[in-house]
RNA sequence: GUGCCAGUAGCUCAGUUGGAUAGAGCAACAGCCUUCUAAGCUGUGGGUCGGGGGUUCGAUUCCCUCCUGGCACGCCA
């Protein structure tokens, strides 16, 4: 609800009254100099060739067919070569604001989603080591989009899934024995692609000291389990620093150990869309689009075993039966080669699972800068700056809004001394400064915010031109919201907080509120709190704190 | 070679799904604190929207092509 439903109802009906298709849909748009007026619509221009008149022609016909009143608006007129731009009615503004402070902390909230459960899956860095700067991106935008999600109505469950299965973790498994071993003054070689991290001889020495028994870590299966255990714990830790909390932890052995590896390919087999060469059993991917057919099981010569590309299939079998009509995977560009191919595998099984399902949201690699130069994120090198790291330096608000303010699918250069150095200039002070600054006016003037209504009080003394933008701007907040929520793109959501903190900060350096002339005063609190709810509302949607006083 | 993403101010990036004079932050320069927080505000300078074609009333946005950078193309995960 942005207001501009009756204007746009009213827009198409004078339209087709002209002799326009009934499928006509006005865009309705801010214009870019406010002083235009409050909405503007390009539909005279789109419809006038169609219509064989000329645009501004058009445009008068159509204002003239306008009911004012049913469209809620005060005034029209023709700009340029054939915008038509309208003036909303007083009052319009005026119980809009009162609608945003009766909603309160809901403020924002819609049901687009009709409470259709959502699986969105993000971070699932395997337990190989601590999760670095681009699990940090992945975390805070993948939180933001399911809180997104969750006040447009959609059921979201946040899932994290563990490869805790396959050759990654025997490698750890195998880096970790050889440093225990490299402990102990046997000279033990490190395997062939092991982990070098600093990280790997540290747990090689919580072996040692948990496990007396096993002084030379020969039983590897134990090995594994402690490594993946407490590289698990280390990583729930550095989530809990950052503030991103799971609904369901899913672990790719148990894949394996219940037998739905097994069951996957018995029905891909089933459904007819398999064939053996050369000893392996293959997947005819490029009936649904691949571009080349795909390895489901190896040969007998290469082990046997299931390729990555079964568990995967497998596990979003798993997604569809528990329910999830829809599902979202946030990852790094690096995995965009299993886009097509968990999709084809689920094509495959002809179990009327839709064609774009799961939908992903791929966020382009981080790169760091320390000291002027690049830092090589490499777990095997053991050279990469951690998430727990970027937290103790500039703080969990400023790194979550430095992951979020950008699109995803840009790459992200992630300077560590700027960030540190900068902290205190960071745009999420400017936010947050907005926020403590409104919250503020309540403290000193000992005013209850929360019992500011609106009701009984005369706005439209908020006629500043600075009052008049940042009203706007904060009955823009759901449609705002809802779009960013539909093309999950929480980046919306920070731009948008930025802009509108500038508005607030234009505001208040411009108009004093305590001490004004009763009316004044009375109408101000209400555009303080309105201010106050916008912010904090959408702060929350990016997981930052909104501080009542800095 | 093929596919995906990007190229916008000195730097880092937005640009409301094709609209009006392309915007922020940082950096630079000049100002504003007896008044609810100066982590703020005001002003100045800064652009071939990577190049070239095309589509149309209108292109940073859509199409083609080329250039540059990143990522991915395995019986690795």
């Amino acid at each position: 609800m942005d207001g501009t439903d009756l204007l746009r109802a009213e827009l198409r009906r004078a339209a087709q009254s002209l002799g326009a298709p009934d499928d006509v849909d006005p865009v309705i748009e801010r214009p870019r100099d406010p002083s235009f007026g409050d909405w503007a619509t390009s539909l005279a221009m789109v419809l006038a060739k169609r219509l064989g008149t000329k645009p501004r022609d058009l445009a008068q016909a159509i204002i003239e067919r306008l009911d004012f009143a049913r469209a809620g608006i005060s005034a029209a007129d023709i700009a340029g070569p054939g915008f038509i731009n309208f003036r909303v009615a007083a009052d319009v503004f005026a119980e809009g604001l009162r609608a945003l402070i009766a909603a309160g902390d809901q403020y924002g909230r819609s049901n687009a989603g009709n409470a259709c459960p959502v699986n969105i899956e993000f971070v699932s860095a395997n337990p190989t080591g601590p999760l670095h700067v681009g699990h940090g991106r992945q975390a805070a935008i993948g939180d933001a989009i399911s809180s997104l999600l969750g006040v447009t109505g959609w059921r979201v469950t946040r899932e994290f899934y563990y490869n805790d299965a396959g050759a990654q973790i025997m490698n750890l498994a195998l880096s970790v024995q050889a440093r225990v071993r490299q402990l102990g003054g046997v000279d033990a070689a490190m395997p062939e692609s092991g982990y070098h991290g600093e990280y790997i001889r540290d747990l090689a020495q919580w072996y040692i000291d948990e496990h007396s028994s096993d002084p030379n870590a020969d039983d590897l299966d134990a090995v594994r389990q402690f490594a993946v255990r407490e590289l698990r714990r280390e990583q729930d830790l550095d989530l809990q620093a950052f503030g991103v909390k799971f609904d369901v932890y899913f672990l790719e052995s148990s894949l394996y150990s219940d037998g739905r590896v097994d069951d996957a390919i018995k029905r891909l087999i089933a459904a007819g869309h398999t064939y053996e060469k050369d000893g392996a059993l293959w997947l005819r991917t490029t009936d649904f689009g691949d571009d080349k057919d795909r390895v489901m099981r190896r040969s007998a010569e290469k082990g046997g075993e299931p390729t990555y590309f079964l568990p995967d299939v497998a596990y979003h079998i798993t997604k569809w039966e528990r329910g999830f009509a829809r599902a979202i995977n946030v990852q790094g560009a690096d995995h965009h080669s299993t886009v097509t191919r968990v999709r084809v595998g689920l094509q495959a099984l002809d179990m009327g699972i839709p064609q774009g399902y799961p939908e992903y949201v791929l966020h382009q690699m981080v790169t760091v800068m320390r000291a002027g130069e690049e830092v090589k994120i490499s777990k095997r090198a053991g050279s990469y700056v951690t998430v727990r790291d970027l937290i103790d330096e500039v703080g969990r608000d400023a790194v979550r809004y430095f992951f979020l303010m950008r699109k995803g699918d840009s790459q992200l250069v992630f300077d560590v001394d700027v960030a540190r150095s900068q902290s205190d200039e960071n745009p999420v002070y400017y936010i947050q400064m907005a926020h403590a600054r409104v919250s503020g006016i309540f403290r000193v003037g000992e005013i209850d915010a929360t019992a500011i209504t609106g009701t009984d009080v005369d706005l439209s003394v908020l006629s500043l031109p600075e009052e008049q933008i940042l009203i706007k701007a904060l009955l823009d907040y759901p449609a705002l919201v809802a779009g960013a929520a539909e093309a999950l793109e929480p980046h919306r959501v920070a731009t948008y907080l930025h802009d509108t903190a500038g508005k607030i900060h234009l505001w208040y350096h411009k108009a004093h509120v305590l001490n004004e002339p009763e009316p004044i005063l009375r109408a101000r609190l209400v555009l303080a709190r309105a201010s106050q709810l916008v912010l904090r509302n959408g702060l929350d949607l990016l997981g930052i704190t909104a501080p009542e006083r800095m």
